[in-house]
DNA sequence: GATGCTATTGCAACACGTTGCATCTGACAC
DNA sequence: GTGTCAGATGCAACGTGTTGCAATAGCATC
């Protein structure tokens, strides 16, 4: 009932990031010279200083292992993030990870949902806001789309006027191919 | 972050069911004589018999709760059936019933989704399918009703095929009023 | 009613995530 | 550079749910 655990294509590539990542000097995160506007934690250390919070080694590292899934799928467990820190800095706590999200999630750095299972998926920004289709039958994850979330969300937001959080939503269901391979699953 | 707890207004209730349902003679559960149809469990020992399973006191216990519940909202967690169990039953173990669980949906007597907050909530059947808002402003919760489903089931299962379990679904985000009232949460 | 098989139970340990609290430290003021 | 203080950390305990395993007990059979 569990056990479709994603691989980590890019858990070792974590490990040949950049130089100077992992040591205690300022990394590129530091850079608030305004040319990496490319990237949305380009100016964090700023962002939370503003905000009267603050830049600590945690928060660097968990950046640095958000940065690296951003250009991957985008999708981690909080498990798989605390492996990510853990490969970084050994000595990374879990509610240290958890709480440091919460506030990035008050950035807007990442979102959360829940999967199918229950548990909670983190999505790094930017990305278009989008909803997750699960399938009980085999296992699979897709994204809903923009075109299917208009139509999707029109249908809730037009009968009652609730507005929905598109990035928390996940459906579960069976794809195309097991739905036609058992097709009385769910009479 | 946690706390929008839902009062258990049927709790006391449980304890004044109609006499003979806390005994340890056959309760009206045990009545296979076919007047009873209209509860999808009446026949549950025989059926759980017919797939080599056993009815024990524990999964009699766990059925009388889900009995009241269906006669109220039918949307529980986890934990308050376990509490109810214990108001039935003190020794009643979290492990068992959670087990039990899993059999009924086995044999749609209940279904499980995940709330908002990942927590497990059980729906007892026999009702219409239906799927959940939440709002994370006010922590209300609404059904899908079928004429939203229709087209929200649509939109997905019409552009690749995927079959929702529209009973899984749980929409997050914020309600007309909180929506009005915070125009520029999510921009 | 007695017997035997095996589903089920109770228990303990585990997994993921949250929370309370004492301690530490980033960052601002001087 | 030093002092100050609120935000952050580390740790332990907790909450909800799952899993492995030995012991128990339904229930089919005789």
């Amino acid at each position: 009932m569990r056990g479709a655990r994603a691989e980590l294509p890019a858990a070792a590539a974590i490990l040949e990031q950049p130089a100077g990542a992992a040591t205690g000097e300022p990394s590129t995160f530091d850079d608030v010279s305004g040319e990496r506007e490319a990237t949305p934690w380009a100016d964090l250390p700023s962002r939370l200083r503003a905000r009267g919070l603050r830049w600590t080694p945690q928060r660097r590292t968990l950046l640095e292992v958000l940065e690296v899934l951003a250009g991957t799928t985008g999708h981690v467990t909080g498990v798989e993030l605390i492996e990510r820190c853990r490969a970084l800095d050994p000595t990374t706590i879990p509610s240290t990870v958890y709480r440091t999200l919460d506030v990035l999630e008050d950035l807007g750095i990442v979102r959360h949902a829940h999967g199918v299972d229950g548990r909670e998926e983190f999505h790094v920004l930017p990305a278009i806001e989008h909803g997750h289709l699960h399938c009980t039958g085999c296992q699979g994850a897709w994204e809903i789309g923009p075109d299917e979330a208009r139509t999707l969300v029109a249908a809730i937001e037009g009968s009652r006027g609730f507005r929905v959080d598109l990035s928390h939503l996940s459906v579960a269901g069976l794809c195309a191919d097991c739905a036609t391979s058992s097709p009385e699953v769910r009479p």
